[in-house]
DNA sequence: CTGTTAGCGCCTTCAG
DNA sequence: CTGAAGGCGCTAACAG
């Protein structure tokens, strides 16, 4: 069923019908009232390609994200979701697997299938590749990591040396000087920062960063796993753990219980992103908490604000604010 | 840039250019030469929505479900993209918060954007609202619930009621005669059915099931909390409880705690979908999992093959074992 | 107030 | 082997 038949069935051009179908310019009471009893019985749906065709836009919003079973992306999805929503966007969902390929070739398909905007939480593919489109006013945001671009583009998220050089001092705080840090590729701007931070922070504290503690790998399970049962091998021991996501968190008290060590009591850990919903890991884990949601739909409200005023090539970098979630995981004093 | 600009700054016609870029019908060599030497200098690529457009497909599959943050969705999801990404096909993912407005509305959306099929984890809505659409061809692959349709429809799930019933039995065998159990909406399967295999145990192992302790709610960690809370409040309370999601459980296991009591000491619990992969849940929870990457891989395989034979309405049923998972807080003899 | 018409960018017969 | 032309379903001038 599409606007012709109706049109042809009631006697009317196709521009009344699509007229009233869209609230545009005015028809006569009685025969809109003729077309959307028609509509109603018929169940006539508007074509969308057609439309997004016609109006060179889809009115479609994409996200790339590296894993769709981390809850932080599932929030920020969440949100982006619910500001699409509220304006009659869609969203294009896309899960890299923390693939630079994969990343670059969505980025490809969702730019063909002509998304008014991109939220991206990279995982280090060469952003350049697209700077045409960037350049023709199609709005990037990015999220979490940046990119290896210059300034045109947006941002959303929180200062992570800001929030490491907290989280460490935290564990500073309670004593501990033997402090280990594991991240995930450098090239990602997240696992740079949150390295950064935890070397400041202990500088300001007068303590020298000791290099074999610092793990730089991937941000799975399984690097943590590996990188903190290689740590305890050694008789000398961090007394406490950093890491720069949950995943790895996860792998490296894994490695510490099977090594028959207690949290906190021999080893304090804290992390990024460990939100437990279900309140039932044990020990809570100290973690600083990202406001997913909120980057999400922030990230979409960008979008929005450059459809509307679009042309105007103009950048925003959003910087939120994160929690730092103190739990037993890192509690004890060692000083 | 598009075909046209193409097509003039090289001298030859569209089609030509349409078909080196598509590899169909023949071109000479040298201009294919030149046509693909262009391509690569500009950058061109082709627009999707005109393609869709002309082809009245999308080459989209979209997915709904109830809870993106939920990692059995996560996992469907996972599956659905990478069977649609082997074939070239775009994902378009729908969360609609278990309401079921949201449900019909993103079905409607998913549909007017000409997607090639649905995944559709229904929460109740009135799927026959499409039926058009269903007859028309248009493969729906329901996974989790089914859906309030005669047989025109595929299906990928578990047995719900015979996991169901095989679970409650381990509780059994551990000795326990005072079940309760706590479940969803009835007009959701999964909740119905779960629920039917449950009283089925239970009484072929001449066990009456109290009514009193059988909770029908949402299944969401709130109802499990004041479901179990209630319970708790009776001197005579269950030994053991089955909870028909994990989030049930997590709402549960907060309540046992909160009244001073031990698992699986004194309240032995399991549920559906309790996959920790963090591995800190302790006690570990004993669970009917199911196997979530599958189903998603498979509903996605269903829509391919649909692609391919168009027009033969036929509709597959296929059934995925679970593992019933068992873990320490179900474990120790009442008996 | 309503109808006619010209595209949106691409693909695909049908001629040449 | 290549070009011209019509049309996918819809919208938006532009006329009437």
């Amino acid at each position: 069923m599409q606007l012709k038949d109706l049109a042809k069935q009631l006697n009317v051009s196709v521009s009344t019908v699509s007229r009233t179908v869209n609230g545009t310019g005015r028809v006569g009471a009685k025969t809109r009232e003729r077309i959307l009893d028609a509509i109603k019985q018929t169940g006539y749906q508007p074509n969308e390609v057609a439309r997004s065709l016609k109006r060179r836009s889809a009115r479609t919003l994409g996200v790339v994200v590296a894993d769709l079973s981390n809850s932080f992306y599932s929030k920020v999805i969440k949100g982006v979701e619910k500001v699409a929503s509220e304006n009659s966007y869609n969203v294009f969902v896309c899960n890299t697997d923390e693939e630079v390929g994969k990343e670059e070739e969505y980025i490809r398909v969702l730019l063909q299938n002509q998304v008014s905007g991109l939220v991206i939480a990279t995982v280090g593919s060469d952003v350049r590749l697209f700077q045409p489109y960037i350049d023709s006013g199609i709005p990037f945001v990015f999220i979490d990591n940046l990119p290896l671009l210059e300034e045109r583009f947006n941002l959303v998220a929180i200062d992570n040396a800001k929030a490491s050089r907290s989280i460490t001092q935290h564990l500073v705080d309670q004593g501990h000087r033997k402090i280990a840090m594991m991240t995930g590729p450098l090239n990602q701007s997240t696992s740079s920062e949150r390295l950064l931070g935890f070397r400041k922070c202990l500088e300001d504290n007068g303590i020298m960063p000791e290099e074999r503690w610092i793990g730089v790998g991937t941000f799975k399970q399984e690097y943590g796993y590996r990188m903190m049962r290689e740590w305890l091998l050694n008789e000398d021991r961090p007394t406490a753990v950093l890491a720069a996501n949950d995943f790895l968190m996860y792998g490296a008290i894994k490695a510490i219980y099977e090594r028959g060590l207690k949290i906190p009591e021999d080893i304090a850990v804290a992390c990024f992103d460990a939100n437990d919903e279900t309140g039932l890991i044990s020990p809570g884990i100290t973690a600083i908490i990202q406001p997913a949601y909120e980057i999400g739909s922030i990230a979409a409200e960008i979008i929005m604000r450059r459809e509307h005023d679009k042309g105007r090539k103009q950048y925003e970098k959003i910087e939120l604010e994160p929690v730092l979630l103190l739990k037993q995981s890192s509690m004890g004093n060692k000083g």
